[in-house]
DNA sequence: ACGTCATTCAACCGATAGGTTGACAATTCG
DNA sequence: CGAATTGTCAACCTATCGGTTGAATGACGT
């Protein structure tokens, strides 16, 4: 859990530092879409807005699937969470209050979360 | 809250997808380090170590001081927070459980978690 | 079969990243 | 003062980024 893929957190943290590449995650954060879907809110090329695409599905950020003649693309959410991982490590430094909640859920006894769940 | 200063996201994540920015930053949980202490640990020249210093240090992750000759970092953890607040509209992609106890910690009523601390 | 729609590919471009080297600046020590 | 220590600056190099254009691919509709 200590070395976590250092190589793939680098293309995930290179993936999110683009604001275009921000957008389209937070677009598909309501759902599926389609790249010209994903591309309309930037004035950029379809080409251009392909290229970043490729950039978040080779981070995994994003999955693919091609059903007729577009693909569609759904938000991978594995990838954000091995950066929030990352960034975990350095809640404490500025919220004792959420790292100690955190702490909590990850410890061996999660009978205290069940309770409040259930 | 919404935007979050698009532009410091960017530097921000772009300064984190660098694996010798983030050993720097991991140095520096321990504590304030020199500029030859963060370098010391990476097959690079100190001038090297000293542009990705100025990076960190740009997008306000770490802040220096100059006593005497030699110049003091240590961990700015507003930044890291703000990447944090940004990946937090995620989480419940995949962990409904941390989002839901976070929900609570943001809530006007902080007293459920003071009974929990205290 | 043909045209059109959705998307990629390949080549190119200027800017930036990440590293080096060598010279410079500031501070401390003898 | 002079020498060593700590770090930066400037110039350079190669690779990658973020974008464009124009042509190619693949599936659909008629």
């Amino acid at each position: 859990m200590v070395e976590l893929q250092s190589a793939h957190l680098d293309q995930v943290f290179h993936a999110l530092s683009d604001p275009t590449r921000r957008g389209m995650l937070r677009t598909l954060a309501g759902g599926e879409r389609s790249i010209s879907d994903l591309a309309a809110p930037f004035a950029m090329t379809l080409a251009g807005a392909s290229k970043h695409l490729r950039m978040l599905e080779e981070a995994r950020l994003v999955r693919r699937e091609k059903r007729g003649r577009t693909h569609f693309c759904r938000l991978e959410p594995r990838a954000l969470a091995e950066a929030d991982e990352w960034l975990a490590f350095y809640r404490h430094f500025w919220s004792a209050r959420l790292d100690a909640l955190e702490a909590e859920l990850l410890k061996p006894e999660p009978k205290a979360l069940e309770r409040k769940k259930k």
